[in-house]
RNA sequence: GGCGCUAUCGUCUAACGGUUAGGACGGAGCCCUCUCAAGGCUUAAAUACGGGUUCGAUUCCCGUUAGCGCUACCA
């Protein structure tokens, strides 16, 4: 009896935590955040940030993603722009479960507008739009809260002036009793703002096109938005959002503002005034590896808090929260000569360091061939050793490795020829001495090892002399990848042939 | 102008009200070394300012200053 008691009890407490298991898998089911862009331009990082925040989150939760293309701006939205979004996206590796587009959803719109009007906590303002006055006739000297008589026209006038075909704007009847609005931000904390310093804000433009404010609105009611994760320029705007979920009768999301990325001078970055550096696709087109910068936007404007800095995607996903992100701008470097911000590129190195060879050879190989080279697999598996811990960039694969994709070597000062502490009288001589060395040598890392420093030893001089003129006359440089193994890749018909070259520069 | 938000090394950031204010990038130097990298070690570098509260403040409160955002029939 005893035992079967217990049983009943272990019975009832496995029950009680599939109970609480299932109830946050519900919960879960239940996130559902979105990304929102306006395709007025291309992908820009900001936003970049700001979907991969939301991503985080709905992955590391199991919640859902939603794209929404916010395009109720009908003049500035351009198909271009679209495209660009989705490429930037794309290239990242961010996927997402639903997605709408804003434009096919006025009907939705309209609706909770008219249904906010019925309640008479919107009203019409029929003020001709650009009117001079709009901005002076505002209340003692503060913010401009409502255009003078519109609040006030009876609901019958109202109808009878729209029905006539007066142009109108809808906006918000902002209540006037000084009543504190409040919501927490996930970040920023307990918000408040008294509606005395909120202006009736417009819901529908006189085109009948609903506004950003109740657009988004009315979508986040709609698509069951849990969480509004956004960047901080919509911080003061939110209380507007508050207003609208109230007038509409839902219940507000939840939301967390993001800090804003900003440039070395503390502007926003905008395409016109800091170039394509805000653009997401130039950062692919340069070469990063899309978990690199994901990896480096993360860590702009938040924190593992435990000193970790290169992070893979996975990672990210398992301690991504809301506790980690800051409140503060950060400062994304760039200037002129160096476009890239130096933690972006020493992420990336970093993240192509511990790349599998044959991965990274993968990701090479495009770009080689894009830059006019042709290369086997087999000789760029080779390759990868020698080049792997020197690039930041996978275009860096160009600069770095140039000469083991070109058949004849570019032009190069002969001058560099001739080694520290040396003339070009030794120069010659060590080439010659290599030549001869070269064209008998065990052509392995370890065969052309002992024949080169023997070769020097012979000749009476230190390695490094020896090693120094061999290098510029196969690489074209003084500066390349370690000596045996780019001989060893090269073959030795191209290491003879080049070295001959550099002998008769010489002579 | 009004309202809101923010303030730690150059930059990204860490620090239950008690730390020699930590880490990273970048800088400088040394080591390793065939050059360049990578790696190792060392080093310079910060709590915006002024008041409170407290035994004690980077941390809480107030003010100043600065920056940013919103203040559109943009989003």
């Amino acid at each position: 009896m005893i035992a079967s008691g217990i049983h009943a009890q272990r019975a009832r407490i496995r029950i009680s935590t599939i109970i609480v298991q299932a109830a946050s898998l519900y919960s879960n089911l239940m996130l559902r955040v979105r990304f929102a862009p306006s395709p007025t331009g291309f992908l820009h990082v900001g936003s970049a940030r700001t979907f991969i925040f939301n991503w985080l989150y709905a992955r590391r939760h199991g919640g859902t993603m939603i794209l929404r293309i916010d395009d109720t701006d009908l003049e500035r939205n351009t198909e271009q722009s679209l495209q660009s979004i989705f490429e930037g996206l794309e290239w990242l590796g961010l996927d997402w479960d639903e997605q709408y587009r804003q434009s096919e959803r006025l009907a939705l719109h309209r609706q909770m507008a008219e249904s906010i009007l019925a309640k008479g906590l919107a009203y019409r303002d029929f003020t001709p739009a650009g009117s001079a006055d709009e901005a002076e006739t505002g209340h003692s000297g503060g913010a401009w809260l409502s255009n003078p008589g519109q609040r006030e026209i009876s609901a019958e006038e109202s109808d009878r002036r729209a029905v006539a075909g007066e142009p109108f704007v809808l906006r918000f009847r902002v209540p006037r009793t000084g009543e504190e609005i409040r919501f927490h931000d996930a970040v920023y904390g307990d918000q408040s703002k008294s509606t005395d310093d909120i202006e009736d804000f417009a819901l529908l433009r006189s085109n009948g096109v609903p506004t950003y404010h109740l657009a988004s609105c009315a979508d986040d009611a709609d698509l069951r938005i849990s969480h509004v994760v956004r960047g901080q320029d919509h911080l003061t705007n939110t209380f507007k959002h508050i207003l609208i979920f109230r007038a509409a009768g839902v219940e507000a999301p939840q939301f967390a503002h993001l800090p804003l990325l900003i440039a070395p001078d503390g502007s926003k970055l905008s395409k016109r005034k800091h170039g394509p550096v805000v653009s997401v696709t130039t950062y692919r087109d340069a070469g990063f590896l899309p978990q690199a910068f994901i990896n480096f936007l993360c860590l702009l404007g938040w924190s593992p808090k435990d000193d970790r800095e290169k992070m893979t995607r996975e990672e990210l996903v398992q301690v991504f929260s809301f506790e980690g992100i800051n409140r503060s701008n950060a400062v994304i470097n760039f200037t002129e000569e160096n476009p890239f911000d130096a933690k972006a590129l020493w992420l990336n190195a970093e993240h192509i360091r511990t790349m599998a060879a044959a991965e990274l050879a993968e990701q090479l190989m495009p770009v080689v061939e894009s830059a006019g080279f042709t290369i086997t697999p087999e000789k760029m598996a080779q390759i990868i050793p020698l080049i792997q811990e020197r690039i930041h960039l996978l275009r860096d694969v160009l600069t770095v490795g140039d000469f083991f994709f070109v058949t004849e070597l570019p032009p190069y000062d002969s001058a560099e020829l001739i080694p520290k502490k040396g003339d070009a009288a030794l120069a010659l001589r060590v080439l010659e001495k290599a030549l001869e060395t070269l064209a008998t040598a065990e052509f392995t890392h370890d065969g052309l090892d002992a024949a080169l420093r023997a070769a020097a030893e012979n000749l009476g001089i230190k390695a490094g002399q020896m090693f120094e003129p061999i290098r510029v006359a196969v690489c074209g440089r003084k500066t390349a990848p370690p000596l045996f193994g780019t001989l060893e890749v090269l073959g030795r018909e191209t290491c003879l042939a080049r070295i001959e070259r550099a002998i008769s520069k010489l002579k």
